[in-house]
DNA sequence: ACCATACTAGGACAAGCATCCTAATATGGT
DNA sequence: ACCATATTAGGATGCTTGTCCTAGTATGGT
């Protein structure tokens, strides 16, 4: 199945940008990876670039779908705010040797100039507005919602490039403690 | 004078790693912004990891400089580590459009697994010494002060990614001030 | 004035890269 | 069975890169 391989394509594609960064990892690297020969990557994606469209737009739906995940099963701001949270947790052995892949994708990409960079900064924005409506739901009014919104995307970022730069997991646990009470004191 | 141009290379090489990133910064590119050949360049630095080198002893040694200049024209812990949070207005425009310097350079070696990360690491290692110093002589025992210190090195790296994904100085000065009202709190 | 050394310029080189091309093989509809 | 199309492999190409080499030019001490 020709779909297949392209999947194995942005699969694997997706886990060594996150790794090696984008511009470090080469069609070679992809292509080792998933088994296949060079060129015949060209016909699955003509460019680079394509390819990362591709992992983008993947991140971006599996980013949509999560958000919708949590909330279904989650019933309240304050439960899917923590669903967020946790994600430095769930994440927290990746999290310390690479970071996080969205915020050093956009990272990567603004030092490029890359054409692409807008969309990858599409999932902060989608994260952004999910965490405001979360915010919305405990009663801030937008202003302060999405205010707040951004205070929890900022300390998550921070805390992930903390954890990677000293290699320290247990950084990610203080501070998911620390978010946590924060969050049952703005609530 | 042969050590202006060896200061001259660092200092646009410095440049350009912050706001092109080290690997998309070429030899032609500061041999370019500095004036000089290409192959002049092996006069003064012989690897492209030395010019590395030499600019993370650079912004160590002004790293250390300003630490210290801290230290002596503040006088009470709280006014230092407000000094430290207050680079991010300081550097605010610069913020915007690249980042912290820190972070992204340690977020960029350690996708290259290159050798020189852990020396790109001690200048988040100065600071965190620095402000867990200061922490301690607010009164809190050596644990809680090193958390603390992790947790303003974490919230100023969150800030400094999430002003440059949303192209957005307003939450740099957001974000200061509730961490001044944080200090306040904590102290 | 002389000479060793510092400095500079620019071309040469090999390696790695994204991309393109051609040709072989598989596949699926009729 | 047949053929158009999808898929694959792997070599060719041209560009950029870091690095090296050679040969000029400046400089500073004696």
């Amino acid at each position: 199945m020709a779909s297949r391989t392209r999947d194995k394509i942005i699969d694997m594609a997706d886990n060594l940008f996150y790794q090696q960064g984008f511009e470090n990892t080469s069609f070679a690297d992809i292509a080792n990876k998933v088994g296949i020969s060079r060129g015949n990557f060209y016909h699955h994606f003509k460019s680079k670039d394509s390819i990362l469209d591709a992992v983008i737009k993947r991140r971006l739906a599996n980013t949509e779908k999560m958000l919708t995940d949590w909330h279904e099963s989650e019933n309240s701001a304050e439960a899917r705010i923590k669903c967020f949270i946790n994600i430095l947790l769930m994440n927290r052995a990746k999290i310390k040797l690479y970071g996080c892949p969205v915020g050093s994708l956009t990272t990567e990409l603004g030092k490029l100039s890359h054409p692409l960079l807008s969309d990858a900064n599409k999932v902060f924005t989608l994260f952004k507005r999910w965490l405001t409506t979360q915010f919305k739901a405990l009663g801030y009014d937008d202003v302060n919602a999405e205010d707040l919104a951004m205070q929890v995307l900022a300390r998550s970022q921070g805390a992930a490039i903390v954890a990677s730069a000293f290699h320290d997991e247990s950084f990610l646990y203080k501070e998911v403690e620390a978010f946590s009470l924060w969050l049952d004191d703005v609530n």
